[in-house]
DNA sequence: AAAGTTCTCAACCGCCGTTCA
DNA sequence: GTGAACGGCGGTTGAGAACTT
């Protein structure tokens, strides 16, 4: 026999999450962590499926996300990423771990698509930067996924070239925003915050948290803002006891003045730190957290390593970079 | 100001590999 | 070993916002 059922089907709620079910489901992993989604619903009285528990936290809740206009180096980094990896944004994501896989695969299909096809349009076989990316992303995913279509010899000398290329490219666009220090990653102006528009950069090297603390708080700002909004309207007695232990930390951190920048340090990052274990979990892969951890360092070293020493690419495999079926081929 | 159109993005759907009873 | 659920992913949708006429 299988398992039984995560979360009855009847019943389920759909649609918008609200802010009440976004405190619920917030003040639930703060105690218990990310991760063993199935009983999330069961436990927090949710009337939503774990899928839709997952999501929302990974999305929407889960700290260090960053929201709003993508900078030009991420703009970058996506469009050589998907030269290079294809329609594969959680591989995508995890070189931009502020930004979600349905951020920045909402991002591609509204603007980067029609970018390119611009560009293509107006230039039908332009090489951009040294990279025909529309040519490169086809090529590889023609060449990679049906190598059966032409010779062995012609297609690992094709696949060679093409990789080539792209790391060519993607080293050429991370090297022309090396002198605004792409080594961090700048948060936008979103509004949030006393002293929003100073918290252009986070310089975190220290912090045993994963996540820049700029980042972290302006996504810990935005759920206080939200609570703040809900404890207006909620009577603090109606709430389960941890809720309102939450509500209660977080509204209060949140309304102390910010004293440094990134305009998070007042508040209260314990709230919503978790345990290496539990951060490990929530990652789905192993190369998640080995590159946020390279990136939130402060450098993305061992990448870069990978992009401008050919010598080294065994070390970067051996640690699970997302190139699958490459190994071998350099 | 109103109607129509386009854009954005949160959320859903369905598939697939993995896990577990 | 088997089969059902889980977790994760990419594609798609649709409601609301923004823009244009």
């Amino acid at each position: 026999m299988g398992r039984p059922p995560c979360c009855d089907k009847v019943g389920v709620k759909k649609g918008p999450w609200t802010p009440e079910e976004d405190i619920i489901l917030v003040s639930y992993i703060q105690e218990h962590g990310p991760g063993n989604w199935r009983s999330v619903p069961t436990h927090t009285g949710l009337r939503r499926c774990s899928k839709s528990c997952r999501l929302r936290w990974t999305n929407y809740l889960r700290p260090g996300i960053k929201r709003g206009n993508f900078t030009q180096h991420e703009e970058k980094m996506i469009l050589h990423l998907q030269a290079l990896l294809g329609n594969r944004w959680a591989a995508i994501a995890s070189y931009l771990p502020e930004r979600t896989d349905n951020d920045i695969k909402n991002y591609w299909n509204t603007h980067l698509k029609k970018k390119l096809k611009k560009m293509n349009d107006s230039c039908d076989s332009t090489i951009n930067n040294g990279l025909d990316i529309k040519d490169l992303s086809s090529s590889n995913k023609n060449t990679i996924l049906h190598p059966s279509s032409t010779n062995k010899g012609q297609w690992e000398r094709r696949l060679q070239t093409d990789i080539n290329m792209a790391k060519q490219a993607l080293c050429d666009a991370l090297s022309l925003d090396k002198p605004q220090n792409s080594t961090h990653f700048s948060i936008p102006d979103l509004g949030y915050g006393p002293s929003s528009s100073s918290s252009s950069t986070t310089t975190t090297t220290s912090n045993t948290n994963p996540y820049p603390s700029g980042v972290y708080a302006s996504s810990a700002e935005n759920i206080a803002r939200l609570l703040q909004n809900f404890m207006k309207d909620t009577p603090k007695s109606s709430l389960p006891s941890p809720v309102a232990a939450t509500c209660r930390a977080i509204t209060t951190a949140d309304s102390s003045p910010s004293t440094t920048e990134g305009g998070g340090e007042g508040f209260d990052q314990s709230l919503f730190s978790f345990n290496s274990v539990d951060e490990a979990e929530d990652k789905p892969k192993l190369i998640d957290h080995d590159i946020n951890g390279l990136i939130t360092q402060g450098s993305l070293s061992l990448f870069e390593t990978w992009l401008f020493d050919e010598q080294s690419h065994d070390v970067v495999i051996n640690n699970n970079m997302p190139l699958e079926g490459q190994e071998g081929l350099f």
